[in-house]
DNA sequence: CGGCATGTTGCGCA
DNA sequence: TTGCGCAACATGCC
């Protein structure tokens, strides 16, 4: 699920149940998933409390309560959060719950990659991602990361520090788009591919969070490329199965 | 059963 | 010191 496109369509979605909302209460049984900190400071910190704004920072999100303090919540590789009717069963794989009056929002993740944060201040992990770059991508930004690095090019790309949010598929069809191959290094690319490669970045993003989910070569090894048919090959580059075309991205 | 998975961190080593 | 490669985390699914 989760990828900066995700994780937005789920921002807007918490901002729309719990902005303005009194929590009634709330709770979690998953010491693994809200560490560190109790179980039982999870549900302290909400109850009670009314939800003035949800917020994000690359994959973070930051639900911030009337009294300064905050719940963050990363949803790892297969976090989500749904609403239900407030006298639900719990969903499978649920890992904690919000409950407001006549409804409950409910955080499910199979995997348990997912983190739960609350506290009275921003924590590191939210502030190491650097605030979002205003009017979307910073190009120069990501040129400079590019000409200091001599790490293939979707490596740099999927380096949270340097462009919160980007994943393996964002970064995997990105790199399509643009027709740069993944793993030529960064600091070899010319003007003309760093532009396409932002321009591929914004263009996957939007087409994302459109909603749009089929993907040119990311899980589509040994397909035919959609743009010039060749075979779409792939291998692992920084731990991560990268898919691309090997003769449109050469 | 084996292999793979949309993310992140921490460790050992060059 | 910096950066890189890789295992680990916990679990589901094909």
């Amino acid at each position: 699920m989760p990828e900066l496109p995700d994780v937005e369509i789920v921002r807007r979605k918490l901002r729309r149940w719990l902005g303005g909302q009194r929590i009634a209460a709330a709770s979690t049984g998953d010491a693994y998933v809200a560490r560190p900190g109790s179980t039982r400071a999870f549900g302290r910190a909400l109850a009670g409390r009314r939800v003035v704004g949800v917020d994000r920072r690359g994959k973070w999100l930051r639900v911030r309560l009337d009294d300064g303090s905050r719940l963050f919540s990363h949803l790892g590789m297969t976090g989500d959060w749904v609403r239900v009717d407030a006298g639900a069963a719990p969903e499978r794989f649920e890992r904690a719950r919000i409950d407001l009056g006549e409804r409950s929002v409910r955080y499910v993740d199979a995997r348990r990659f997912g983190r739960l944060l609350v506290a009275r201040d921003d924590v590191a992990e939210w502030r190491a991602r650097g605030p979002a770059p205003r009017g979307g991508l910073d190009e120069r930004a990501l040129a400079g990361a590019f000409a200091k690095s001599r790490r293939a090019v979707k490596e740099v790309l999927m380096d949270q520090s340097v462009l919160a949010g980007v994943g393996n598929i964002i970064a995997t069809e990105a790199l399509w788009r643009a027709r740069v191959d993944p793993r030529a290094p960064a600091r070899r690319l010319s003007p003309r591919d760093v532009r396409a490669v932002a321009r591929g970045i914004r263009g996957e993003i939007a087409r994302e969070l459109a909603g749009e989910h089929r993907f040119a070569v990311y899980g589509r090894r040994g397909h035919p490329c959609p743009r010039c048919h060749a075979k779409i090959r792939s291998v692992r580059l920084g731990g991560r199965t990268t898919a691309f075309c090997p003769s449109c991205q050469a």
